[in-house]
DNA sequence: TGTAAATATGCCTTGACACGTATATACTTG
DNA sequence: CAAGTATATACGTGTCAAGGCATATTTACA
């Protein structure tokens, strides 16, 4: 028995930067392959395999109109991929004005460390000693 | 001089599952990277990798907490997401209905066992035969 | 200071996938 | 039917990410 490869998840499908080229340009219209090839300036295979991906995927649907193909968009894909995004729409708004604040904060006197997040200290908080702080995390 | 390796578009982060599972668990709070590892079942190694990844890309940020490092989400990354997707949205809530018709007009004619696609003839409505070929093409 | 806990990193293997080139298939028109 | 056009598919290849395992690093604590 033949299995699936992989390639499921409408992640993984957005994820590949000409596919993402691919459907921002049926936004506008359906396009035919040769289209998209010209205007992408992909190899002719290259965008059919692509398409391919995607029409599998349940991202494009095509019809035949004599030696072409007509792609265009269909939309569950896209929802779903909101719909994980949604999670952390709260979040990102929340955290406008905690930055605001808290960059309003450091405007005013000049090094109160760290913490964005109200200062949710966990476990031991035995730190004995107010050690110069953690250095430069983020890279 | 060191290359920056890959991984740099978003899209290619969350088209992780095991990433978009540890950003789904930072939701509800920040975590430690041993919590994690518990909560999602994976090896501490892969965690700490995929946090590397996470942080390096903007996703997550870290603090110190003694020998424990507590990440919590950042929310730009996901609003570039969030960007990029907008311009699907007035497409799919204006398929809706478009959706509908289709469905209404595929449970008239039953044939073409083909695609989920409905054969619509457009420009040269020229056929000389409605030759039912075609192989199941969506595996 | 030695040991344990928590986390990060390095190396290696494996598998997926994107692309190119060549070729097959389908449809059209002369 | 031949030749052309548009698209799909097969195969070979190079790249790179993900995970396993071992080990380094950092910090707490007895």
């Amino acid at each position: 028995m033949e299995y699936i490869k992989g390639m499921e998840s409408a992640f993984e499908i957005i994820a590949e930067p000409n596919r993402r080229a691919i459907l921002s340009l049926l936004v506008s219209s359906e396009q035919s392959v040769g289209e998209i090839e010209r205007q992408l300036r992909m190899t002719q295979p290259t965008v059919s395999k692509h398409l391919r991906v995607l029409r599998e995927a349940g991202f494009v649907e095509s019809t035949v109109d004599a030696q072409r193909r007509l792609y265009r968009l269909r939309p569950e894909r896209f929802q779903e991929v909101d719909a994980w995004l949604a999670q952390f729409r709260k979040f990102w708004s929340a955290h406008i004005d905690a930055l605001e604040r808290h960059l309003d904060r450091m405007g005013r006197f000049p090094s109160t460390p760290d913490q964005a997040t109200p200062a949710k200290k966990k476990t031991k908080e035995k730190m004995t000693r107010p050690k110069p702080r953690g250095k430069g995390e983020t890279k």
